[in-house]
DNA sequence: CATCGATATCGACGGCCGTCTATGGTGACG
DNA sequence: CGTCACCATAGACGGCCGTCGATATCGATG
């Protein structure tokens, strides 16, 4: 804009809200952009309705239609995203919802500052 | 599960749950997606705690430190994901908040079916 | 009419993301 | 001990995304 001083037109907004810190809107855009995807959603989905102790990796493939690498690349991108959690038993891996996860970050878009 | 005739599956899952549909999985992953991004959560943040009647695009540019096309551009996604909506002014822009359009995104986030 | 200021659009460039095949590591089982 | 099933990692490839400068549009102003 231009020297506060001189207002040259009527276009200001009274800006003095806290003004959204700059990690603050990469973490949580990190966070989104793991969800931002089909695939990751439905895994999501499937591990919110049908898992008390787990969905191993086996049973994701066939749903979701793509190959088992990609099922294993999603899941570790929920889990760094700390959405999601591993427990391992023998050659198997369950994955778990993470408690309270979403809820948290549905709680920061639902707020109005 | 052993008895199976051929499958030699030993993790079962009783993965009869409604199974998020495809086009409603891109949908919500679309949403998220125009969430995902820093500058936009800035955007809408801003939005959020300093508008009654709207914020102009020249009053965005500086608190980010990105071009105006940029902006522009960044509002463009948000208004095309239905978040934000954009009320003509002479040769101004304010953009407003979609009322209710992000607490829709977080009840879908926080339900549990 | 000529000009200026505020936005939007265009075209290009670099980087990140989702997918695949191929391969490695690990526990179970005969 | 050899083999097999499950899972993770590595590398490659194509496509989408965020950024920019340049340019177009449109209203106001003189």
């Amino acid at each position: 804009m231009q020297p506060a001083v001189d207002v040259p037109l009527a276009c200001r907004t009274p800006l003095t809200a806290p003004a959204l810190d700059d990690v603050e809107a990469a973490a949580l855009a990190g966070t989104l952009k793991a969800l931002a995807e089909p695939n990751r959603l439905k895994i999501l989905h499937r591990l919110a309705s049908a898992a008390p102790d787990g969905v191993c990796v086996c049973d994701l493939t066939d749903p979701l239609g793509i190959a088992q690498p990609s099922v294993s690349h999603h899941l570790g991108v929920l889990r760094r995203a700390g959405l999601v959690q591993r427990r391992r038993e023998a050659s198997f891996a369950y994955y778990t919802l993470v408690p309270g996860a979403l809820d948290r970050v549905a709680a920061l878009l639902g707020e109005r500052p």
